[in-house]
DNA sequence: ATGGTGGAGGGTCCA
């Protein structure tokens, strides 16, 4: 069983490469998140035409996050409980016996400004449910765009970025407390030791350079993560034509 | 401090 997760930056812009790419994997579920368009203009029938079903959390412009899967898809929640959002930013569902999460945490602009104070809120509402969630002892799998490089080790040039968006001790704590609940950093949990990136600036050759970030993640449950073979970042489709310039990253469970 | 690029939408805002 394998699930990724890709922040697409525009559905409708990048949905050759992701079909292109659902095509070539074989991925069972993909969390998508920055589909940038509302429900209506989702194109779905690209998904169904391939045998995926789709659960979709659209805004217009920004935003919005998507479960795509082969299996049926159950139960499906927007929104961050008890977390009032005008931004599409939460979708969670049951998929068999696992329950999958795609999320796009707020990138937050700049440390200390109001995008930063709502990205530390979204974090805060986001540990009440987690710690919910838990109680369930489900295969819990929460993938998606965390907006938060959680080490020096996740960072092309951390001195350079210290105390920057992204990389600011607060929300670096904020991410340490959703993991202290019981969660594990899946791809640092297996690789303790690997410097790979999801995430590069589409300016000034950053790619080239491989000059990125991680910032993608799976959040798994002690029952996922016990049952986790492999977490592999994709690169390839960030090398293409009007990439995303996240790249996706593969979850392989037993 | 600024600019470097890209998406959406038709202004700038957001990343």
């Amino acid at each position: 069983m394998r699930i990724a997760t890709w922040n697409v930056n525009s559905i409708r812009t990048r949905l050759e490469h992701v079909t292109k790419w659902l095509q070539e994997t074989q991925i069972d579920v993909l969390l998508l998140q920055e589909l940038k368009c509302q429900n209506h203009d989702f194109p779905e029938e690209s998904f169904s035409d391939l045998g995926y079903n789709t659960a979709i959390f659209g805004q217009k412009t920004y935003n919005g996050v998507a479960i795509i899967s082969k299996k049926p898809i159950e139960d499906i929640q927007l929104n961050v409980p008890n977390f009032k959002d005008e931004q599409a930013r939460y979708i969670e569902a049951v998929i068999g016996n696992k329950r999958v999460v795609s999320i796009y945490v707020p990138n937050g602009s700049e440390v200390g400004s109001e995008k930063y104070h709502y990205k530390l809120c979204f974090l805060s509402a986001l540990k009440k449910h987690m710690k919910h969630l838990l109680t369930y002892k489900e295969e819990l799998i929460i993938g998606g765009d965390f907006n938060i490089a959680p080490d020096d080790l996740d960072v092309y040039d951390a001195a350079k970025w210290k105390d920057r968006i992204l990389c600011s001790v607060p929300e670096r704590l904020k991410l340490s407390e959703l993991l202290n609940l019981g969660y594990s950093d899946a791809f640092r949990a297996l690789y303790p030791y690997e410097k790979c990136f999801t995430w590069w600036d589409y300016r000034a050759g950053s790619f080239q350079q491989n000059k990125g970030m991680r910032i993608d993640h799976f959040l798994l449950s002690p029952e996922a993560i016990d049952k986790t073979q492999s977490v592999v970042v994709d690169a390839e489709p960030r090398a293409l034509d009007k990439p995303s310039d996240h790249a996706p990253v593969i979850l392989e469970l037993t």
